[in-house]
DNA sequence: TTGCGTGCAAAAGGTTTGCATAAAT
DNA sequence: ATTTATGCAAACCTTTTGCACGCAA
């Protein structure tokens, strides 16, 4: 280990908090109560998830530390471009994740139980690369969504059906 | 060549309509006129298209052969339960591609001018497949959308710009 | 005190549905 | 004669926006 890997790894050193203070004070914008309310929450415990099941786990309407509908359309905005948060689409819904430290990573998805499984796999990304090369197309980003059956759902019947996406 | 290889490899033996007639026969379904004009436009020349595009070459209102809106989204919905299209979303909309004959593919989306590029590449499949029986997933299909600039939009401006997507 | 940020309500945008009528079989 | 398919209008669902008020700096 050279001597500068001590500093490299100490482990998070930067929280999710931290990180988007940081961006925050950078553009002259304020840190309010509903910002982090809405970090603490997603930072807690989620993996993935979409608006409503956020919302679930906050205050409701009424409650000490509501946060209205818009404003957490606007601060999840605001956490993918912080870079907190990556984004994409599901079924006709938006979906977050974490982008916290992770590498970058693609997910299987079960039209069984609509569980996301992610995987990382830089094969991928060299072969993204190369095509990309091959059309004189510069890269700024990938999406993978491989759908099918889980090793659950294929053994038995489907299992915690969510919610029915719309397309 | 085999006997009946000559069978298999009469090159479209089977048209879209063909297909689609003996679709809809099979189900008890009716073969009615704006299944046939729809049907026709999309198979005239397009790639891949969104609703707005389609009824921008289809009849307006009042003309001959108009087919109203509801209408198209279920027929466009019959032809990929019919095997003629595939469907997928970008920024909020769904885009269909014809599924007639093609090799399965993937794309380039340039953020530029918002063009897809096509491409195919048997390396990813054969990838995806791995990952997924590393996961003991049974794969019924996959995405892979490639975000970045095409080489037109990397030199000079954007050119072409269309519709602002959504998200 | 100076705006940025919030909640509310309403709009927007894309897609789906209920229903009476029209058309295919 | 039946029964499916269509067009219209309206509903739906998710996300965004206008605006007056509230709160962070």
């Amino acid at each position: 280990m050279s001597p500068e890997s001590a500093l490299d790894h100490v482990p998070v050193s930067v929280t999710p908090l931290e990180q988007f203070e940081q961006y925050l004070r950078r553009r002259g914008r304020r840190n309010t109560v509903q910002r982090r309310v809405v970090l603490d929450c997603v930072f807690r415990a989620h993996d993935h998830f979409d608006v409503d099941r956020l919302i679930e786990k906050l205050p409701r309407r009424g409650q000490p530390k509501y946060v209205s509908r818009p404003t957490i359309y606007r601060t999840l905005a605001e956490f993918v471009d912080a870079g907190l948060l990556r984004k994409f689409e599901l079924g006709g819904r938006a979906v977050y994740e974490l982008n916290y430290g992770y590498p970058d990573h693609d997910h299987l998805y079960c039209q069984g139980c609509q569980s996301l499984i992610e995987f990382q796999s830089d094969a991928l990304v060299a072969l993204r690369d190369a095509v990309a090369a091959q059309h004189r197309f510069r890269v700024t980003g990938h999406r993978l969504m491989i759908t099918g059956l889980c090793a659950e759902c294929q053994s038995g019947a489907r299992r915690r059906p969510r919610r029915q996406p719309r397309s």
